[in-house]
DNA sequence: GATTGGCACAGCTTGGGATA
DNA sequence: TATCCCAAGCTGTGCCAATC
C-alpha cells in the first residue's frame, strides 16, 4: 500500500517513495559530464594572476597543497565554483564537490547541470546517493564509477522553486558546519602559539636566561632547569612484537591510535597474552606513547592514555611513565611541540624510505623543566583548550548528523518545503 | 634469554598513460 | 573520451639480527 500522495520509483538498487507531482529523470539527461586531464605542466606555486589550482584527489579530501596550472593550458579541463565536480577512479570514487575553481585531474568528472534542475539540489541528490556509486565501481585494480549506473540512475526531481528551497535549507546547514570547521581551527592556531609562549616563557616570569635545546637557543626563565627524557621517566619501554588479530583478549595500541596528543581506541587490533604478560605492558592512565619507526613525516608522534579498560601497545611504540619531577601532560604537550619537534627530526635515522628514533635517542632529548606546580598549571591551560576543541568537534558531529536526517527526508519530498516563503 | 633497533615487505592509494 | 593497467610512493606491521 503506497501512503496517499506518493509514488514508488526506483533510485539506484532501492525502491522510494516520492511526491505523486514530482517528476523522475535520468541523470544522463540533466547533466553534461567531462572527465578531467592533467594538465602539460603543473607548478608548484602560483604564478600571479595566471594559474588556476590542479584540483587532485589529495587536495580536495584537504590532504594537500595544490600544485597550479597556466590558465592558458591546452590540455586542462576547467571547473568553475558553482559547478559539481565527481571523484571518478580510485578508492574515493562517487564522491562529489562543489565550490573549486581549478583544474581537473584525469580521475575526476565535472558535471554540468540543464536548465531545469539546480545544481546545488542535484549537488545534494549525489551526496545522498554517494553509496550507490561506491558500491558499482568496477575495474580490478582501481575501482572507477559504473559509467551506465551512473547515466541512468533516477534522480527525484520537484519544481525548480522546491529543488531551490530545499538546497538553501541543506546548505544554511553546510554553512554552520563551515562556521564550526573555522572555530577549531582557530582553536588549534591558538593553541600552537599557546603552546609555543607557555613551554617556554612559562607564567608570569620576568627573568630569563638563554639555554640549548637541541640545535637552538632560546630563552626559558630563570629559574626553570633542562632535563633529559630520561631524567624525568621512570620507565621508558617498548611494546610487545607478536602479531595481532581483529578479535582478542586485549586491545593493542598502533600507530593509528594518535589522535591530537590523545590515544583513542578506533581502530583496534587484538593480542592474546598470559597474565605476566599482561601486567608487563599494560597501559597505565598518564602513560604516553610514542612512534619510533615511520615515515620521516609520522616518526615521532606520541599521545597521552586518558582511557579506561585494559589496553597493551605494539612493538613500534615506546611507552614513557613520568617519575615525581614531572606531570605526564606536561611533557606530552612538550613532545607535541614545535621545539620538541625539530628536536626528534634532527635525532630520527634515516633508513630505505623509513625513519627510527631509538629509546636511547629519546632519552637524550632535553626538555624545558618548570617546577611540577607550575608544568601542573601549564598542562591544565593547554588541557582546557582542548576541551574547547573537542567540544566544537562533538558540535560539528551533531550537525553532521542533522544535515544526513534532513537529506534523507528532504530530497525524496517525506518533508515537504514551504516554497512560498523567501529563500 | 630478553630487549632493542632497524628494515623488509604487504597492502593500499594515486596518477600516468596505453588501449579500446 | 572512457576505461583500466601499472609503477611509484606511502603506511603499517612483523620479523629477526644485534646488543645487553
Amino acid at each position: 500500500m503506497v501512503k496517499e500522495g506518493y509514488k514508488e520509483v526506483r533510485v539506484g538498487p532501492k525502491t522510494k517513495l516520492i511526491p505523486e507531482e514530482w517528476k523522475v529523470k535520468k541523470l544522463k539527461k540533466v547533466i553534461k559530464k567531462r572527465k578531467g586531464k592533467r594538465p602539460n605542466k603543473l607548478f608548484d606555486s602560483k604564478n600571479g594572476e595566471n594559474s588556476i589550482p590542479y584540483l587532485s584527489v589529495n587536495y580536495l579530501r584537504g590532504n594537500d597543497f595544490p600544485e597550479w596550472c597556466s590558465k592558458n593550458d591546452d590540455n586542462k579541463v576547467e571547473v568553475k565554483e558553482n559547478e559539481i565536480l565527481m571523484i571518478w577512479d580510485g578508492s574515493y570514487s562517487g564522491n562529489v564537490f562543489m565550490g573549486f575553481n581549478g583544474a581537473l585531474s584525469s580521475t575526476m568528472a565535472r558535471l554540468k547541470c540543464e536548465d531545469d534542475i539546480n545544481n546545488q539540489y542535484l549537488f545534494y541528490q549525489l551526496r545522498n546517493n554517494f553509496k550507490i556509486f561506491q558500491s558499482t565501481t568496477i575495474g580490478t585494480s582501481v575501482p572507477h564509477v559504473a559509467g551506465k549506473i551512473f547515466e541512468n540512475l533516477n534522480i527525484p526531481t520537484p519544481p525548480k522553486r522546491e529543488q531551490k528551497k530545499i538546497a538553501s535549507i541543506l546548505s544554511s546547514v553546510d554553512k554552520s558546519i563551515e562556521k564550526t570547521d573555522k572555530v577549531i581551527e582557530e582553536t588549534k592556531e591558538m593553541k600552537k602559539g599557546l603552546m609555543q609562549e607557555l613551554l617556554t616563557k612559562g607564567i608570569g616570569h620576568s627573568e630569563f636566561k638563554e639555554v640549548r635545546i637541541g640545535a637552538k637557543r632560546i630563552e626559558i626563565p630563570k629559574h626553570w632547569e633542562i632535563s633529559t627524557v630520561n631524567e624525568l621517566t621512570s620507565k621508558v619501554q617498548y611494546g610487545i612484537s607478536d602479531k595481532m588479530y581483529l578479535e582478542g583478549q586485549y586491545p593493542i595500541f598502533r600507530m593509528n591510535n594518535f589522535y591530537r596528543g590523545y590515544m583513542i581506541d578506533e581502530p583496534m587490533k587484538y593480542i592474546d597474552l598470559d597474565d605476566t604478560e599482561f601486567e608487563k605492558y599494560k597501559v597505565k592512565k598518564g602513560d604516553i606513547l610514542f612512534n619510533r619507526t615511520n615515515s620521516v613525516d609520522l616518526v615521532g608522534k606520541n599521545g597521552i592514555f586518558t582511557l579506561e579498560g585494559d589496553y597493551v601497545f605494539a612493538s613500534y611504540l615506546i611507552r614513557l611513565r613520568t617519575n615525581d619531577k614531572c606531570d605526564s601532560y606536561y611533557l606530552n604537550y612538550y613532545l607535541n611541540s614545535y621545539n620538541a619537534g625539530s628536536i626528534l627530526d634532527s635525532i630520527a635515522t634515516r633508513g630505505a624510505s623509513q625513519a627510527n628514533i631509538n629509546a636511547k635517542n629519546l632519552k637524550s632529548v632535553d626538555v624545558p623543566t618548570p617546577p611540577i606546580q607550575e608544568q601542573k598549571k601549564i598542562a591544565s591551560i593547554l588541557s582546557s583548550v582542548d576541551a574547547k576543541i573537542q567540544k566544537e568537534e562533538e558540535y560539528k558531529v551533531k550537525l553532521e548528523q542533522l544535515k544526513k536526517g534532513l537529506m534523507q527526508k528532504l530530497l525524496t519530498g517525506e518533508i515537504r518545503v514551504n516554497t512560498e516563503m523567501e529563500v
